[in-house]
DNA sequence: GAGTTAACTCAACAATATTGAGCTTTCAAG
DNA sequence: CTTGAAAGCTCAATATTGTTGAGTTAACTC
């Protein structure tokens, strides 16, 4: 699928407005809780517009009002915050044999979740599937639709005839079709599509580790290795949304070079344990192989640190990241293991004598992560002032 | 340096006003000719708005009248473009013993240029310097002071105090001073600054090989090798200015793992030829050299291939770029001769089979690229929208 | 208790873009 | 050659939105 940039770039009274509700909108989330006044400063608009828009978003259930603040001399300032129930996110992430979904409130937390198996790998069946569960969502959450802000659907990249497409990712029952627009009709919602890595990474700015980051990367483990990397809080995708594919940069590993995929993902530690008769499919067995301490696994993740501390080098010296995020599908013991077994090399531009937090950092870990991180990829647009830079 | 990333994001009247500007004006540059209403139309304003606009932009002489142009029925639309002399910007590369700079119109053009010795590696000596050259430029060209729209300055990275620091690259003498407010205090102009790759990058936008581009990376020889990558037609310049720095990141070399800088870049070269007692100054020797086939640059060419090669995947599956561009203090045989002898892996997500250009260009070369990418930096923010996106 | 500070509201005002009517110029069909 | 359609453009009226400044309220300070 081909990413449109933003084409309407022109400004006028109602774009303006639009604007001006999301950098709000924005302000307050980023806060917590902030009054008007507070806002206005911070924005460079006049209170009244704020009060304006203030209004609005009251009337649209939004924002709540959260009392006064009494700071010190003056009119206390009414304070406000995002109303949880004011809005849902619906996200879908599509696998070859299943579908997951969940439903997020404004805040970001999980209203409700649910899993389907695919009867078949064919368009009518996701479709189907996708409607279904959306349904189910929001009835057992008890959420009217039209509170629904829209849907977030998470694919496995790459996107497009690329070089590095192959049978264990490809979907090609979209082939003929624009996925977006063709969910985006099914669900009756305005659709974001993006991938596993990308929509992880967005998530952790909404609810998880990176809400105070603009610009950091996330290392995700879905299947391969991937990377979501946000640059002042805009998502890195690419010319044609394939950014961050990771796992076929070339690392050093026992003397050569090989694919960071080969040694650091949860394939080929599925593949090591499975070459000793160890089945493992769920987050949760895996978590229990390293409970146990079993020798393939410890084994593989000697065999990952170099590998990865390669691969985060390189992230941090392109990106500049605020931090690097280490997450997704694997247990969390894993991603802290890993965390502290990594030694980050000084010559990074990452290694600043003024840095105050870590450098590495384990985000949102689970089966979920990239489900959540589809509708986080909703709420995310919610906030994001759509007057952009021209692309 | 810290890079402060927009803050005013609020929209009104007059924001949106500069906003459009800004988009009108980028729209003719892009365009080269264009008529209002095919402005109006791709921008997503109305024909009314954009012959204000246009008005506007006429009597600051910043477009000119180009005549009508017939297409089909209907009236012929007034064409309008850039006009070359309606604005220049000064373009100055602080180098520790020397400073370059060159003033290039509004469209990208130079007028003129000129290179300064620096008496002392000092703040004092290189104001006196930069403040000498604005002047000896504007008097040469004969511009009116008024009519410059500010100043770029290049300095080497990387800003701050990063682990990659070393005597070759360091500028202490901004310890205790903004080098961009010092600046433009001395030069008495808005000042942007930016590190040569980034800059480079720009460049290669405004007036080079990138400017039907708006996603790209540019791998530039300065010194040693850096990297700026464009992503939607901005700097990808990360949390700290820093981002770009490819020299540190590992490569493979000789069955070991090295870094990039060591096998590719000027200063690599300069000392393999050092080595064999042969001296080489300036691009132009180094064009003698290759021309006469100079067997340590043949080796190095040899050498540097398998290490670029590497860099260029890394950074076409991080980035997924239109292309990737090759340019900077290098004469173009050399660069012509790398671009040619590198086989870039069929695994990567730029090997896409709707591909129309080539993965790897060669950009500007030789000694003035940073200097005119500096200039370059102040014609890319006069066709930059202001309202952007929150950061 | 008087004065100060700060948040907030109201009403008048200003800046900008949009809309629709009308003019002009070109092409094409009859 | 005439007429009508199509497209660019201008003018004047209108709409939307944000700003400004005066006035109100509520807290703190002396």
């Amino acid at each position: 699928m081909i990413k449109t940039s933003d084409i309407v770039v022109g400004a006028n009274a109602g774009r303006a407005r639009s604007h001006n509700r999301q950098v709000i909108l924005d302000r307050i989330r980023t806060a917590g809780r902030i009054g008007r006044a507070d806002i206005a400063r911070s924005t460079g608009l006049s209170t009244q517009a704020v009060s304006n828009i203030i209004a609005d978003l009251l009337s649209d259930r939004m924002i709540a009002e959260q009392g006064r603040q009494v700071v010190g001399r003056g009119l206390p300032a009414v304070q406000y915050a995002l109303n949880a129930k004011g809005g849902f996110a619906l996200g879908v992430e599509i696998r070859p044999d299943a579908v997951f979904s969940a439903l997020l409130n404004l805040c970001g937390d999980k209203v409700a979740s649910e899993r389907m198996s695919l009867r078949a790998n064919d368009r009518n069946a996701v479709t189907e599937a996708v409607r279904t569960l959306r349904d189910t969502l929001l009835k057992a959450s008890k959420t009217p639709k039209n509170r629904l802000l829209g849907a977030g659907i998470v694919m496995p990249g790459p996107f497009g005839e690329t070089g590095i497409r192959d049978g264990e990712t490809e979907l090609p029952i979209w082939a003929d079709v624009a996925p977006d627009r063709w969910l985006s009709k099914a669900l009756e919602l305005p659709v974001v599509i993006e991938n596993d890595a990308n929509a992880a990474a967005i998530a952790e700015r909404i609810v998880g580790t990176a809400s105070g980051l603009k610009t950091y990367a996330y290392i995700y483990f879905g299947n391969g290795i991937g990377l979501g990397a946000v640059h002042g809080a805009r998502l890195i995708a690419g010319a044609y949304g394939n950014a961050g594919e990771i796992g076929h940069i070339p690392v050093p590993a026992a003397g050569k070079s090989m694919p960071l995929e080969s040694m650091v993902s949860r394939m080929s530690l599925i593949r090591a344990l499975g070459k000793e008769g160890i089945a493992a499919e769920s987050v949760d067995d895996l978590d229990r192989l390293y409970a146990a301490k079993t020798q393939v696994l410890m084994a593989w993740l000697e065999n990952a640190q170099k590998p990865l501390e390669a691969a985060i080098s390189i992230v941090e010296n392109l990106f500049d990241p605020e931090a690097v995020i280490l997450g997704g599908a694997m247990p969390d013991s894993i991603l802290d293991h890993l965390i502290r077994s990594l030694t980050l090399p000084d010559k990074s531009v990452s290694n600043r004598e003024d840095r105050t937090g870590p450098r590495l950092l384990r985000g949102t870990s689970g089966r979920m992560t990239a489900t959540l991180g589809a509708a986080a990829l909703v709420i995310n647009q919610t906030f994001t002032p759509k007057i952009a830079a021209q692309a």
